[in-house]
DNA sequence: AATGATTAATTAAGGTTTAATTATGTAACG
DNA sequence: CGTTACATAATTAAACCTTAATTAATCATT
Protein backbone atom coordinates (compact mmCIF):
# COMPACT_ATOMS: atom_id res chain seq x y z
CA UNK A 1 0.00 0.00 0.00
CA UNK A 2 1.29 3.41 -0.99
CA UNK A 3 4.66 2.23 -1.96
CA UNK A 4 7.58 4.48 -2.70
CA UNK A 5 9.34 4.67 -6.02
CA UNK A 6 12.56 6.57 -6.59
CA UNK A 7 13.17 7.77 -10.13
CA UNK A 8 16.77 8.50 -11.05
CA UNK A 9 16.62 10.18 -14.42
CA UNK A 10 18.30 13.34 -15.73
CA UNK A 11 15.91 13.98 -18.60
CA UNK A 12 13.24 16.34 -17.38
CA UNK A 13 10.63 15.32 -19.89
CA UNK A 14 10.84 11.67 -18.97
CA UNK A 15 10.89 12.61 -15.31
CA UNK A 16 7.60 14.47 -15.59
CA UNK A 17 6.03 11.81 -17.74
CA UNK A 18 6.90 9.16 -15.21
CA UNK A 19 5.73 11.34 -12.36
CA UNK A 20 2.39 12.10 -13.95
CA UNK A 21 1.61 8.50 -14.64
CA UNK A 22 3.02 6.81 -11.60
CA UNK A 23 2.02 9.31 -8.94
CA UNK A 24 -1.52 8.10 -9.26
CA UNK A 25 -0.56 4.83 -7.68
CA UNK A 26 2.70 5.39 -5.92
CA UNK A 27 4.54 7.91 -3.88
CA UNK A 28 7.23 9.30 -6.16
CA UNK A 29 10.67 10.62 -5.30
CA UNK A 30 12.89 12.17 -7.94
CA UNK A 31 16.64 12.49 -8.45
CA UNK A 32 18.32 14.16 -11.41
CA UNK A 33 21.74 12.57 -11.09
CA UNK A 34 23.46 9.55 -9.62
CA UNK A 35 24.82 11.17 -6.49
CA UNK A 36 21.54 12.58 -5.32
CA UNK A 37 19.95 9.32 -6.39
CA UNK A 38 22.12 7.40 -3.97
CA UNK A 39 21.54 9.94 -1.24
CA UNK A 40 17.81 9.86 -1.70
CA UNK A 41 17.86 6.10 -1.72
CA UNK A 42 19.38 6.15 1.74
CA UNK A 43 16.95 8.70 3.08
CA UNK A 44 13.78 7.52 1.49
CA UNK A 45 14.26 3.75 1.46
CA UNK A 46 12.04 3.30 -1.59
CA UNK A 47 10.29 0.05 -2.44
CA UNK A 48 11.52 0.24 -6.00
CA UNK A 49 13.96 2.24 -8.12
CA UNK A 50 13.73 3.27 -11.74
CA UNK A 51 17.23 4.02 -12.95
CA UNK A 52 18.31 5.59 -16.20
CA UNK A 53 21.69 4.30 -17.37
CA UNK A 54 22.66 7.56 -19.04
CA UNK A 55 23.38 9.95 -16.22
CA UNK A 56 25.67 12.94 -15.91
CA UNK A 57 28.84 12.55 -13.80
CA UNK A 58 28.40 9.08 -12.40
CA UNK A 59 27.00 6.59 -14.86
CA UNK A 60 24.05 4.42 -14.12
CA UNK A 61 26.02 1.20 -13.91
CA UNK A 62 27.97 2.53 -10.96
CA UNK A 63 24.84 3.71 -9.25
CA UNK A 64 23.36 0.30 -9.78
CA UNK A 65 26.33 -1.43 -8.20
CA UNK A 66 26.50 0.96 -5.27
CA UNK A 67 22.86 0.57 -4.42
CA UNK A 68 22.83 -3.16 -4.96
CA UNK A 69 25.75 -3.37 -2.64
CA UNK A 70 23.60 -2.04 0.16
CA UNK A 71 20.15 -3.38 -0.55
CA UNK A 72 18.00 -5.81 -2.45
CA UNK A 73 15.49 -3.19 -3.49
CA UNK A 74 14.04 -3.98 -6.93
CA UNK A 75 15.69 -1.87 -9.64
CA UNK A 76 14.32 -1.39 -13.12
CA UNK A 77 16.84 0.02 -15.57
CA UNK A 78 16.10 2.24 -18.55
CA UNK A 79 18.59 1.98 -21.41
CA UNK A 80 18.97 3.56 -24.80
CA UNK A 81 18.90 1.04 -27.59
CA UNK A 82 22.40 1.87 -28.74
CA UNK A 83 23.85 1.41 -25.30
CA UNK A 84 26.72 -1.02 -25.24
CA UNK A 85 25.95 -2.47 -21.85
CA UNK A 86 24.33 -5.81 -22.47
CA UNK A 87 21.34 -7.26 -20.80
CA UNK A 88 23.52 -9.89 -19.25
CA UNK A 89 25.78 -7.29 -17.72
CA UNK A 90 22.86 -5.42 -16.29
CA UNK A 91 21.29 -8.43 -14.70
CA UNK A 92 24.63 -9.59 -13.40
CA UNK A 93 25.11 -6.19 -11.81
CA UNK A 94 21.85 -6.61 -9.98
CA UNK A 95 19.12 -5.07 -12.11
CA UNK A 96 15.82 -6.86 -11.72
CA UNK A 97 14.45 -5.81 -15.05
CA UNK A 98 15.19 -3.41 -17.90
CA UNK A 99 13.47 -1.48 -20.66
CA UNK A 100 14.95 0.10 -23.76
CA UNK A 101 13.91 3.61 -24.71
CA UNK A 102 11.58 4.57 -26.12
CA UNK A 103 9.53 2.42 -23.84
CA UNK A 104 5.82 1.93 -23.48
CA UNK A 105 4.65 3.52 -20.28
CA UNK A 106 2.07 0.82 -19.67
CA UNK A 107 4.63 -1.86 -20.03
CA UNK A 108 6.74 -0.10 -17.47
CA UNK A 109 3.79 -0.04 -15.12
CA UNK A 110 3.22 -3.73 -15.60
CA UNK A 111 6.83 -4.49 -14.84
CA UNK A 112 6.70 -2.34 -11.75
CA UNK A 113 3.70 -4.30 -10.56
CA UNK A 114 5.57 -7.52 -11.06
CA UNK A 115 8.56 -6.36 -9.05
CA UNK A 116 6.48 -4.96 -6.23
CA UNK A 117 4.21 -7.95 -6.08
CA UNK A 118 7.05 -10.12 -4.87
CA UNK A 119 7.30 -7.94 -1.82
CA UNK A 120 3.69 -7.61 -0.91
CA UNK A 121 2.44 -11.00 -1.94
CA UNK A 122 3.63 -12.84 1.07
CA UNK A 123 2.13 -10.73 3.78
CA UNK A 124 -1.56 -10.48 4.31
CA UNK A 125 -1.55 -6.88 3.35
CA UNK A 126 -4.92 -5.79 4.56
CA UNK A 127 -4.23 -5.68 8.27
CA UNK A 128 -1.89 -3.22 9.87
CA UNK A 129 -0.99 -3.46 13.52
CA UNK A 130 1.17 -0.97 15.34
CA UNK A 131 1.39 -0.56 19.08
CA UNK A 132 -2.17 -0.85 20.37
CA UNK A 133 -3.73 0.14 17.10
CA UNK A 134 -5.00 -2.20 14.42
CA UNK A 135 -6.54 -1.34 11.14
CA UNK A 136 -8.24 -3.60 8.64
CA UNK A 137 -8.50 -2.18 5.17
CA UNK A 138 -11.00 -4.80 4.08
CA UNK A 139 -13.56 -4.22 6.77
CA UNK A 140 -12.52 -0.66 7.53
CA UNK A 141 -12.46 -1.61 11.15
CA UNK A 142 -10.11 0.38 13.31
CA UNK A 143 -9.34 -0.55 16.87
CA UNK A 144 -7.25 1.54 19.22
CA UNK A 145 -6.62 0.47 22.76
CA UNK A 146 -9.50 -2.00 22.49
CA UNK A 147 -11.90 0.75 21.52
CA UNK A 148 -13.39 0.62 18.07
CA UNK A 149 -12.95 3.90 16.27
CA UNK A 150 -15.50 5.38 13.96
CA UNK A 151 -13.44 6.97 11.23
CA UNK A 152 -14.56 8.67 8.06
CA UNK A 153 -13.05 7.73 4.73
CA UNK A 154 -10.48 10.51 4.71
CA UNK A 155 -9.54 9.86 8.30
CA UNK A 156 -9.16 6.17 7.62
CA UNK A 157 -7.04 6.89 4.58
CA UNK A 158 -4.84 9.20 6.52
CA UNK A 159 -4.30 6.80 9.39
CA UNK A 160 -3.65 3.97 6.97
CA UNK A 161 -0.89 5.92 5.29
CA UNK A 162 0.73 7.03 8.50
CA UNK A 163 0.62 3.55 10.01
CA UNK A 164 2.00 1.91 6.90
CA UNK A 165 5.33 3.50 7.77
CA UNK A 166 5.35 4.53 11.42
CA UNK A 167 7.89 7.14 12.42
CA UNK A 168 8.35 8.21 8.86
CA UNK A 169 7.69 11.84 8.13
CA UNK A 170 5.02 12.52 5.54
CA UNK A 171 4.92 15.92 3.92
CA UNK A 172 1.57 17.53 3.46
CA UNK A 173 2.08 17.51 -0.25
CA UNK A 174 2.61 13.78 -0.23
CA UNK A 175 -0.46 13.14 1.86
CA UNK A 176 -2.47 15.32 -0.40
CA UNK A 177 -1.22 13.48 -3.42
CA UNK A 178 -2.08 10.11 -1.97
CA UNK A 179 -5.46 10.88 -0.46
CA UNK A 180 -6.89 13.36 -2.94
CA UNK A 181 -5.06 12.06 -6.01
CA UNK A 182 -4.04 15.54 -6.97
CA UNK A 183 -1.19 17.84 -6.27
CA UNK A 184 -1.79 20.69 -3.97
CA UNK A 185 -0.45 24.08 -4.85
CA UNK A 186 -2.46 26.24 -2.51
CA UNK A 187 -0.54 25.93 0.70
CA UNK A 188 -3.21 27.90 2.47
CA UNK A 189 -5.53 24.97 2.03
CA UNK A 190 -6.47 23.90 5.49
CA UNK A 191 -8.52 20.85 4.66
CA UNK A 192 -5.84 18.36 5.52
CA UNK A 193 -5.22 20.04 8.86
CA UNK A 194 -8.83 19.68 9.79
CA UNK A 195 -8.79 15.98 9.05
CA UNK A 196 -5.60 15.56 11.03
CA UNK A 197 -7.19 17.37 13.90
CA UNK A 198 -10.28 15.21 13.83
CA UNK A 199 -8.24 12.05 13.63
CA UNK A 200 -6.14 13.18 16.58
CA UNK A 201 -9.24 13.82 18.63
CA UNK A 202 -10.67 10.39 17.98
CA UNK A 203 -7.38 8.67 18.64
CA UNK A 204 -6.93 10.59 21.85
CA UNK A 205 -10.41 9.72 23.04
CA UNK A 206 -9.49 6.05 22.77
CA UNK A 207 -5.88 6.02 23.88
CA UNK A 208 -5.22 9.23 25.82
CA UNK A 209 -2.12 9.64 23.69
CA UNK A 210 -1.27 11.88 20.80
CA UNK A 211 0.50 9.64 18.36
CA UNK A 212 0.52 12.06 15.48
CA UNK A 213 3.32 14.53 15.90
CA UNK A 214 4.02 17.52 13.71
CA UNK A 215 7.41 18.34 12.32
CA UNK A 216 7.21 22.06 12.00
CA UNK A 217 7.45 23.26 8.43
CA UNK A 218 7.75 19.74 7.06
CA UNK A 219 4.91 17.40 7.83
CA UNK A 220 3.62 14.84 10.28
CA UNK A 221 4.63 11.46 11.57
CA UNK A 222 3.04 8.62 13.52
CA UNK A 223 5.07 7.87 16.59
CA UNK B 1 -21.70 -19.54 -4.77
CA UNK B 2 -21.28 -16.16 -6.43
CA UNK B 3 -17.92 -16.77 -7.90
CA UNK B 4 -15.95 -13.96 -9.42
CA UNK B 5 -14.91 -13.83 -13.05
CA UNK B 6 -12.60 -11.20 -14.44
CA UNK B 7 -12.97 -10.43 -18.14
CA UNK B 8 -10.00 -8.80 -19.81
CA UNK B 9 -11.22 -7.78 -23.24
CA UNK B 10 -10.90 -4.51 -25.13
CA UNK B 11 -13.76 -5.08 -27.53
CA UNK B 12 -16.84 -3.47 -26.07
CA UNK B 13 -19.33 -5.63 -27.91
CA UNK B 14 -17.80 -8.83 -26.69
CA UNK B 15 -17.49 -7.37 -23.21
CA UNK B 16 -21.20 -6.64 -23.03
CA UNK B 17 -22.14 -9.95 -24.55
CA UNK B 18 -20.08 -11.80 -21.99
CA UNK B 19 -21.41 -9.64 -19.22
CA UNK B 20 -25.03 -10.18 -20.19
CA UNK B 21 -24.70 -13.90 -20.32
CA UNK B 22 -22.36 -14.57 -17.44
CA UNK B 23 -23.64 -12.06 -14.92
CA UNK B 24 -26.65 -14.28 -14.36
CA UNK B 25 -24.47 -16.83 -12.67
CA UNK B 26 -21.32 -15.04 -11.67
CA UNK B 27 -20.04 -11.80 -10.32
CA UNK B 28 -18.34 -10.10 -13.24
CA UNK B 29 -15.42 -7.72 -13.21
CA UNK B 30 -14.24 -6.05 -16.37
CA UNK B 31 -10.96 -4.67 -17.65
CA UNK B 32 -10.42 -3.05 -21.02
CA UNK B 33 -6.65 -3.44 -21.19
CA UNK B 34 -3.86 -5.51 -19.79
CA UNK B 35 -2.67 -3.13 -17.13
CA UNK B 36 -6.01 -2.64 -15.50
CA UNK B 37 -6.55 -6.34 -15.92
CA UNK B 38 -3.51 -7.09 -13.81
CA UNK B 39 -4.50 -4.47 -11.29
CA UNK B 40 -8.02 -5.79 -11.01
CA UNK B 41 -6.74 -9.31 -10.70
CA UNK B 42 -4.80 -8.30 -7.64
CA UNK B 43 -7.65 -6.42 -6.08
CA UNK B 44 -10.50 -8.70 -6.89
CA UNK B 45 -8.85 -12.11 -6.62
CA UNK B 46 -11.25 -13.66 -9.13
CA UNK B 47 -12.01 -17.36 -9.30
CA UNK B 48 -11.47 -17.37 -13.04
CA UNK B 49 -10.15 -15.10 -15.78
CA UNK B 50 -11.25 -14.76 -19.37
CA UNK B 51 -8.44 -13.17 -21.31
CA UNK B 52 -8.45 -11.87 -24.85
CA UNK B 53 -5.07 -12.22 -26.53
CA UNK B 54 -5.49 -9.13 -28.68
CA UNK B 55 -5.16 -6.22 -26.32
CA UNK B 56 -3.95 -2.66 -26.80
CA UNK B 57 -0.48 -1.77 -25.48
CA UNK B 58 0.44 -4.89 -23.59
CA UNK B 59 -0.45 -8.06 -25.40
CA UNK B 60 -2.39 -10.85 -23.83
CA UNK B 61 0.55 -13.22 -23.70
CA UNK B 62 2.40 -10.90 -21.34
CA UNK B 63 -0.62 -10.51 -19.16
CA UNK B 64 -0.96 -14.26 -19.06
CA UNK B 65 2.63 -14.72 -17.98
CA UNK B 66 2.47 -12.01 -15.37
CA UNK B 67 -0.67 -13.36 -13.78
CA UNK B 68 0.42 -16.96 -13.96
CA UNK B 69 3.60 -15.93 -12.27
CA UNK B 70 1.60 -14.99 -9.22
CA UNK B 71 -1.33 -17.33 -9.10
CA UNK B 72 -2.87 -20.57 -10.27
CA UNK B 73 -6.23 -19.01 -11.03
CA UNK B 74 -7.89 -20.71 -14.03
CA UNK B 75 -7.41 -18.65 -17.19
CA UNK B 76 -9.42 -19.15 -20.36
CA UNK B 77 -7.90 -17.44 -23.39
CA UNK B 78 -9.78 -16.04 -26.36
CA UNK B 79 -7.82 -15.96 -29.62
CA UNK B 80 -8.49 -14.90 -33.15
CA UNK B 81 -8.11 -17.74 -35.60
CA UNK B 82 -5.30 -16.03 -37.46
CA UNK B 83 -3.29 -15.45 -34.35
CA UNK B 84 0.22 -16.75 -34.62
CA UNK B 85 0.50 -17.91 -31.05
CA UNK B 86 0.01 -21.63 -31.04
CA UNK B 87 -2.03 -23.66 -28.68
CA UNK B 88 1.12 -25.20 -27.38
CA UNK B 89 2.59 -21.80 -26.56
CA UNK B 90 -0.52 -20.75 -24.73
CA UNK B 91 -0.73 -23.82 -22.60
CA UNK B 92 2.96 -23.66 -21.87
CA UNK B 93 2.47 -20.09 -20.70
CA UNK B 94 -0.16 -21.26 -18.28
CA UNK B 95 -3.52 -20.99 -19.97
CA UNK B 96 -5.98 -23.61 -18.77
CA UNK B 97 -8.14 -23.54 -21.85
CA UNK B 98 -8.70 -21.51 -25.01
CA UNK B 99 -11.36 -20.63 -27.53
CA UNK B 100 -10.99 -19.19 -31.02
CA UNK B 101 -13.23 -16.34 -32.08
CA UNK B 102 -15.95 -16.36 -33.07
CA UNK B 103 -16.84 -18.68 -30.26
CA UNK B 104 -20.06 -20.21 -29.14
CA UNK B 105 -21.23 -18.59 -25.96
CA UNK B 106 -22.65 -21.82 -24.61
CA UNK B 107 -19.39 -23.57 -25.19
CA UNK B 108 -17.65 -20.87 -23.25
CA UNK B 109 -20.06 -21.33 -20.39
CA UNK B 110 -19.46 -25.04 -20.39
CA UNK B 111 -15.74 -24.55 -20.28
CA UNK B 112 -16.08 -22.11 -17.42
CA UNK B 113 -18.07 -24.69 -15.51
CA UNK B 114 -15.34 -27.21 -16.08
CA UNK B 115 -12.65 -24.92 -14.78
CA UNK B 116 -14.61 -23.84 -11.76
CA UNK B 117 -15.75 -27.33 -10.95
CA UNK B 118 -12.25 -28.22 -9.87
CA UNK B 119 -12.31 -25.53 -7.26
CA UNK B 120 -15.73 -25.82 -5.78
CA UNK B 121 -16.15 -29.56 -5.64
CA UNK B 122 -15.51 -29.84 -1.98
CA UNK B 123 -17.87 -27.22 -0.66
CA UNK B 124 -21.42 -28.29 -1.18
CA UNK B 125 -22.65 -26.23 1.64
CA UNK B 126 -26.11 -24.87 1.58
CA UNK B 127 -26.41 -23.94 5.20
CA UNK B 128 -24.82 -20.85 6.61
CA UNK B 129 -24.59 -20.25 10.31
CA UNK B 130 -23.21 -17.11 11.83
CA UNK B 131 -23.70 -15.98 15.40
CA UNK B 132 -27.33 -16.72 16.23
CA UNK B 133 -28.48 -16.68 12.64
CA UNK B 134 -28.86 -19.66 10.37
CA UNK B 135 -29.89 -19.72 6.78
CA UNK B 136 -30.71 -22.61 4.51
CA UNK B 137 -30.36 -21.75 0.85
CA UNK B 138 -32.29 -24.84 -0.26
CA UNK B 139 -35.38 -24.44 1.87
CA UNK B 140 -35.01 -20.67 2.24
CA UNK B 141 -35.53 -21.09 5.93
CA UNK B 142 -34.03 -18.35 8.02
CA UNK B 143 -33.78 -18.47 11.77
CA UNK B 144 -32.49 -15.65 13.90
CA UNK B 145 -32.32 -15.91 17.64
CA UNK B 146 -34.68 -18.88 17.51
CA UNK B 147 -37.28 -16.86 15.66
CA UNK B 148 -38.12 -17.89 12.16
CA UNK B 149 -37.92 -14.97 9.78
CA UNK B 150 -40.24 -14.42 6.88
CA UNK B 151 -37.98 -12.97 4.24
CA UNK B 152 -38.78 -12.11 0.66
CA UNK B 153 -36.57 -13.37 -2.13
CA UNK B 154 -34.54 -10.20 -2.41
CA UNK B 155 -34.13 -9.98 1.32
CA UNK B 156 -33.00 -13.57 1.50
CA UNK B 157 -30.56 -13.02 -1.32
CA UNK B 158 -29.13 -10.02 0.37
CA UNK B 159 -28.72 -11.71 3.71
CA UNK B 160 -27.20 -14.75 2.06
CA UNK B 161 -24.57 -12.65 0.37
CA UNK B 162 -23.71 -10.68 3.46
CA UNK B 163 -23.49 -13.80 5.61
CA UNK B 164 -21.35 -15.67 3.13
CA UNK B 165 -18.54 -13.34 4.12
CA UNK B 166 -19.30 -11.69 7.43
CA UNK B 167 -17.46 -8.47 8.15
CA UNK B 168 -16.50 -8.04 4.56
CA UNK B 169 -17.64 -4.83 2.98
CA UNK B 170 -19.92 -5.15 -0.02
CA UNK B 171 -20.29 -2.17 -2.28
CA UNK B 172 -23.73 -1.30 -3.49
CA UNK B 173 -22.63 -1.91 -7.03
CA UNK B 174 -21.57 -5.44 -6.22
CA UNK B 175 -24.77 -6.23 -4.41
CA UNK B 176 -26.78 -4.88 -7.28
CA UNK B 177 -24.89 -6.96 -9.74
CA UNK B 178 -25.29 -10.13 -7.73
CA UNK B 179 -28.94 -9.75 -6.82
CA UNK B 180 -30.35 -8.08 -9.91
CA UNK B 181 -27.91 -9.44 -12.50
CA UNK B 182 -27.43 -6.06 -14.04
CA UNK B 183 -25.16 -3.15 -13.64
CA UNK B 184 -26.36 -0.13 -11.87
CA UNK B 185 -25.38 3.21 -13.21
CA UNK B 186 -27.96 5.37 -11.53
CA UNK B 187 -26.52 5.86 -8.10
CA UNK B 188 -29.70 7.62 -7.08
CA UNK B 189 -31.47 4.30 -7.35
CA UNK B 190 -32.87 3.65 -3.95
CA UNK B 191 -34.26 0.18 -4.39
CA UNK B 192 -31.44 -1.55 -2.64
CA UNK B 193 -31.69 0.81 0.31
CA UNK B 194 -35.30 -0.06 0.78
CA UNK B 195 -34.54 -3.75 0.87
CA UNK B 196 -31.73 -3.18 3.30
CA UNK B 197 -34.07 -1.22 5.47
CA UNK B 198 -36.70 -3.94 5.44
CA UNK B 199 -34.18 -6.64 6.18
CA UNK B 200 -32.84 -4.63 9.06
CA UNK B 201 -36.31 -4.23 10.51
CA UNK B 202 -37.03 -7.95 10.41
CA UNK B 203 -33.66 -8.84 11.83
CA UNK B 204 -34.08 -6.32 14.59
CA UNK B 205 -37.51 -7.63 15.46
CA UNK B 206 -36.01 -11.04 16.09
CA UNK B 207 -32.69 -10.18 17.67
CA UNK B 208 -32.88 -6.62 18.95
CA UNK B 209 -29.58 -6.03 17.22
CA UNK B 210 -28.59 -4.20 14.10
CA UNK B 211 -26.07 -6.45 12.46
CA UNK B 212 -25.93 -4.63 9.15
CA UNK B 213 -23.67 -1.65 9.42
CA UNK B 214 -23.08 0.98 6.77
CA UNK B 215 -19.67 2.15 5.77
CA UNK B 216 -20.44 5.62 4.63
CA UNK B 217 -19.68 6.18 0.99
CA UNK B 218 -18.52 2.61 0.49
CA UNK B 219 -21.07 -0.05 1.25
CA UNK B 220 -22.45 -2.32 3.95
CA UNK B 221 -21.17 -5.16 6.04
CA UNK B 222 -22.59 -7.82 8.32
CA UNK B 223 -21.01 -7.57 11.72
C1' DA C 1 14.39 39.07 24.36
C1' DA C 2 10.92 41.27 21.52
C1' DT C 3 8.41 41.49 17.28
C1' DG C 4 6.35 40.20 13.13
C1' DA C 5 5.73 36.51 9.87
C1' DT C 6 4.80 31.91 8.98
C1' DT C 7 2.85 27.57 9.93
C1' DA C 8 -0.21 24.70 12.65
C1' DA C 9 -4.42 23.53 15.36
C1' DT C 10 -8.96 24.11 16.63
C1' DT C 11 -13.63 25.23 16.20
C1' DA C 12 -17.84 26.19 14.06
C1' DA C 13 -20.84 26.88 10.11
C1' DG C 14 -22.61 25.71 5.45
C1' DG C 15 -23.57 23.03 1.98
C1' DT C 16 -23.35 18.65 -0.36
C1' DT C 17 -23.69 13.88 -0.61
C1' DT C 18 -25.29 9.60 0.95
C1' DA C 19 -28.36 6.79 3.72
C1' DA C 20 -32.78 5.51 5.86
C1' DT C 21 -37.49 5.70 6.21
C1' DT C 22 -42.08 6.23 4.82
C1' DA C 23 -45.57 6.47 1.37
C1' DT C 24 -47.48 5.41 -3.04
C1' DG C 25 -48.05 2.85 -7.31
C1' DT C 26 -47.98 -1.47 -9.99
C1' DA C 27 -47.74 -6.09 -11.36
C1' DA C 28 -48.01 -11.03 -10.21
C1' DC C 29 -50.27 -14.66 -7.85
C1' DG C 30 -53.26 -17.67 -5.64
C1' DC D 1 -60.32 -9.84 -5.00
C1' DG D 2 -56.97 -9.36 -1.73
C1' DT D 3 -52.38 -10.22 -0.62
C1' DT D 4 -47.55 -9.91 -1.39
C1' DA D 5 -43.36 -8.38 -3.37
C1' DC D 6 -41.14 -5.04 -5.62
C1' DA D 7 -40.06 -0.57 -7.56
C1' DT D 8 -40.44 4.27 -7.55
C1' DA D 9 -40.95 8.61 -5.44
C1' DA D 10 -40.82 11.78 -1.68
C1' DT D 11 -39.24 12.87 2.68
C1' DT D 12 -36.38 12.94 6.57
C1' DA D 13 -32.08 12.14 8.70
C1' DA D 14 -27.28 11.59 9.12
C1' DA D 15 -22.52 11.88 7.90
C1' DC D 16 -19.07 14.10 5.66
C1' DC D 17 -16.02 17.62 3.58
C1' DT D 18 -14.67 22.07 2.88
C1' DT D 19 -14.29 26.74 4.03
C1' DA D 20 -13.52 30.42 7.00
C1' DA D 21 -12.34 32.48 11.25
C1' DT D 22 -9.77 32.29 15.37
C1' DT D 23 -6.22 30.96 18.42
C1' DA D 24 -1.78 28.84 19.27
C1' DA D 25 2.83 27.63 18.33
C1' DT D 26 7.25 28.19 16.13
C1' DC D 27 10.62 30.52 13.43
C1' DA D 28 13.50 34.42 11.69
C1' DT D 29 15.23 38.87 12.31
C1' DT D 30 16.71 42.28 14.74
Amino acid sequence: MHQKILIIEDNNDIQSLLFDVLSKNYLIYKALDGISGINQFNEVKPNLIILDLMLPQINGESVLKIIRNQSNVPIIVLTAIQNKTTTVDLLRDGANDYLTKPFDIDELQARIEVQLRKETNSEDNHIIIYKNISLNSQTHQTIANNHELNLSKKEFNLLEILLSHPKQIYEKEQLFQIIWHEEYFDSSDNTLNVHISNLRRKLFAATAHNYIVSIWGIGIRFD
